[in-house]
DNA sequence: CGGGTGCTTGAGCTGTATCAACGTCTGTGG
DNA sequence: CCACAGACGTTGATACAGCTCAAGCACCCG
């Protein structure tokens, strides 16, 4: 499976399709999309730059975080293909958080000319980027009901719910198995428990035969019943437009 | 001191001011905040309607929670005067989070065609939205960050100065001391730890001098210890426009 | 073949939860 | 004006989830 870093030619378009009802915005989205380029993988996104500019992930996953004094770091949410990246650090016009590939990517860029000039042009995308900045928001409440109040195996199964369902919508992989590029100590860094407390939940999941994580591939062997455990809901993930 | 709810008459232009280069702007925001009506405390913000309306925050504090099927709750940021209360539900076009007012407050409503049309009408005005979409979304991950990687005492310090922060930022309070109308319980569910825990955490900052909170006043004895203690940062708070 | 990176397991410790009781304040009705 | 109820805050005793430190294992790549 050398296919991780693949994803569909324009994840972002088929997130926002409920939100492209006439050719024009489809090539208005299609220009702005433009300037592709490739990253490698664990690279940083360059911190002092980001204040000035966002991306558009096209291909590849990276994630978003903050470093403590300590050293030690907190992943804020991954970024999947169709996802901005930065967007937050761009529109509040100085670095908010760190941002890293976790494997190669393709990006383009965006600034904030290019954004306001986009979105000048159509009404529906404006209200398809207050969309995505509201989903992410969204995704970020549920991190955080997810670090304050479950326990750290329902709070293993959610995320790796959460990624399944985000992957599914833009056609990467399927509700019960798809291919994962993090390591143990990058989920734990999102989980906000140590590598080692979360190798012992992962065999938990593995010895009742609920879940594989074998550093490739999640493989979810009772979907129904891992939401139920974790408390999954995935509506807040969809637009009202998506089929489901 | 009755003047919990009070705030500033404008706390959102307040906020925006960076965004309101001319009297334009400010008459369009002033008409868009119109409407305004009082909403008791401890009263749920009609969880139905929040998917076709959001609020502006005028005076008074609320919420912003989500319930586990166990009864517990999350509350994932306090929303204080200037604040929008629900965008992220309007937004998406379903409720995303509970909302519950913590005192009396002062609201005025939002719906999606009244938010587009006014911002149709100025480029500042919305870039002003983006950027309070991004700051709550900031502030969200900060909280993020205290969840998953501070310990109680750090997460209960680094909480109120951010709370601290935000009311002298529309006017509310001063640095080192100001209203604070929740109690202990509100609190320990906005950090993820138990009352009773929560409450030995205060306990051991009121015995070091560092911190007191006696149900109506939080007093910041040391401010920079606190912020240093915690790894408070309050820059992503404030517009690039604000005078420090 | 060797070294690195990530995974696995164990032993002991600690921060936070739970449960339970008691104290304190405030508003209300007799 | 007092008595009471209810909400909130405080404290103690005990249990356990998750952490730390430490060692060993397995795979991959040069």
């Amino acid at each position: 499976m050398q296919r991780i870093m693949s994803g569909d030619p324009d994840a972002l378009a088929r997130k926002l399709k409920g939100f492209l009802p006439t050719p024009i915005e489809k090539a208005l989205l299609a220009e702005f999309s433009g300037g592709k380029r490739r990253v490698g993988a664990r690279e940083e996104l360059d911190n002092e730059k980001s204040a000035n500019v966002a991306y558009i992930l096209h291909s590849g996953w990276a994630c978003v975080y903050k470093l403590l004094p300590d050293g030690n770091r907190q992943i804020i949410d991954f970024r999947l293909p169709g996802d901005f990246i930065g967007l937050v650090g761009l529109l509040l016009r100085k670095p908010a958080f760190h941002l890293e590939t976790m494997t190669d990517v393709v990006i383009s860029e965006v600034n904030m000319a290019r954004l306001m000039a986009t979105i000048d042009k159509s009404h529906m995308l404006v209200e398809g980027l207050l969309w995505c900045l509201s989903r992410d928001t969204a995704i970020m409440g549920d991190h955080i009901v997810n670090l304050g109040r479950r326990p750290a195996l329902e709070r293993t199964v959610h995320l790796l719910l959460e990624l399944g369902h985000r992957l599914g919508q833009v056609g990467l992989g399927n509700p019960n198995s798809y291919e994962c590029p993090l390591t143990q100590k990058d989920l734990a860094e999102a989980l906000g428990i140590t590598n080692v407390h979360l190798n012992r939940v992962l065999r938990a999941l593995r010895d009742d035969d609920l879940l594989t994580f074998n550093g490739h591939t999640v493989t979810l062997h009772n979907p129904q019943l891992l939401a139920r455990i974790s408390g999954f809901d995935p509506s807040i993930l969809f637009s009202r437009t998506d089929e489901r």
